[in-house]
DNA sequence: TAATTTTCTGGCCGTGCGGTCAGAAAATGA
DNA sequence: TCATTTTCTGACCGCACGGCCAGAAAATTA
């Protein structure tokens, strides 16, 4: 799938093209988790990337892109590292595996997780609604529904609404990273044990074992 | 406590002054309901009150100070209508009437709760930083601390970290309403129930009672 | 080297914001 | 009624933003 030098009928994007459009991903990821998104206009952004303003109109179609551009990159990197440890595992391993692998990929690209923070909860289209909402969640929350049926079909779990198992687990899980952010003296995998503690209590069948 | 016509020392604000503080506060409230923070101007707060854009800079001394007003009414009312009912339950019905109670007061008041999500999460001082953090949970945090040591020495609840039960608590009962917000068609009581459910079953002593 | 394409610069523009103000209008009081 | 205070209006200001672009600079190709 590599662009090798062949002829696709498209030009492929030359590698300076692709290295500045990284250098200013991350430079506007850098810009948005030291400042916020408020204070991360271009010009900010272009100055930490030490480019001009216009080189980001030149790679981006807009401001909009480019931060599309950031959160693409942060999910994409989660799911390709926390989804390959969860092959295999029993029930409530998996609901505590879950908890642990998104709290340490949080605490390895702290920066990262808090820059798409602010660009979820402030990008804005130019009709003035936000870009990203709850219902850009709803793949997470299937795929934790997935596993609560599996817990149950294993006869681990309890019976409980799985949508609202998953709207809540989700939300522990982005509350315990905004908690420690502003907490940063705090211990985020013990934060994330007691979580899995928490949420096996609340699954668990009292009858069943695993 | 009331304002007579006596002489406190102080002019006592006239009645058209606080008709029109509370008028403009309505009507900040709607529109950051209706239209989000970003779109809430004060220009466009200033249509929806009927009134020109000077009037709320004669009653305010500018935007901050009239978002913290909306947000002050709403946590006001928010405390003084629910906790009066939590006296004297046992802990495992606190928990419980603690999570209907806050859902029953944001379905009856949800565009006020709406709008302030919508400011608690945007609002800004003038040096960029964001006017309310996390760490305004703080007092949350402790009363449902302070619920959780209860249900510990009445030997109801298993051990485990406060902290991070209220922190969870909080931000489930949060994601309910943003998830029902985006869900109207969902039975935000229901969801309620299912949330007590699962947290009663995550704090309960699996051997004691109540 | 010379011609051509790609990439970059930095100033400029339109827009919409929060806030201000002089003066009009309304309410109040003598 | 007339003077005084309170309240309101709507135009205006300075500012910072995202986006734009003409021309410079650098890289590539002939």
């Amino acid at each position: 799938m590599r662009s090798e030098n062949e002829s696709d009928g498209q030009k492929s994007p030359s590698f300076i093209e692709q290295a500045r459009r990284r250098q200013i991903v991350a430079a506007a990821i850098d810009t948005v988790a030291a400042q916020g998104f408020g204070a991360a206009s271009l010009a900010a952004i272009a100055r930490t990337a030490g480019v001009s303003k216009g080189v980001i109109s030149y790679h981006f179609s807009g401001k909009e892109e480019l931060m599309e551009a950031c959160v693409e990159k942060f999910y994409l990197g989660i799911s390709e590292r926390v989804v390959p440890k969860l092959e295999g595992l029993a029930p409530l391993d998996l609901v505590r595996e879950h908890i642990l692998g998104v709290a340490q990929e949080g605490m390895t690209n702290r920066d990262e997780m808090l820059a798409v923070t602010e660009i979820v909860t402030h990008l804005r289209t130019k009709d003035g609604a936000l870009r990203y909402s709850i219902a850009d969640n709803e793949l997470l929350y299937q795929g934790l529904e997935h596993m609560y049926a599996y817990g149950r079909s294993e006869g681990a779990m309890r019976e409980f609404d799985h949508r609202v198992m998953a709207v809540t687990v989700q939300a522990a899980l982005d509350s315990m990273f905004v908690y420690w952010i502003a907490h940063p003296e705090t211990d985020l995998m013990a934060h994330a044990e007691q979580l899995a503690d928490l949420v096996i209590a609340a699954v668990r069948n009292p009858g069943g074992s695993t």
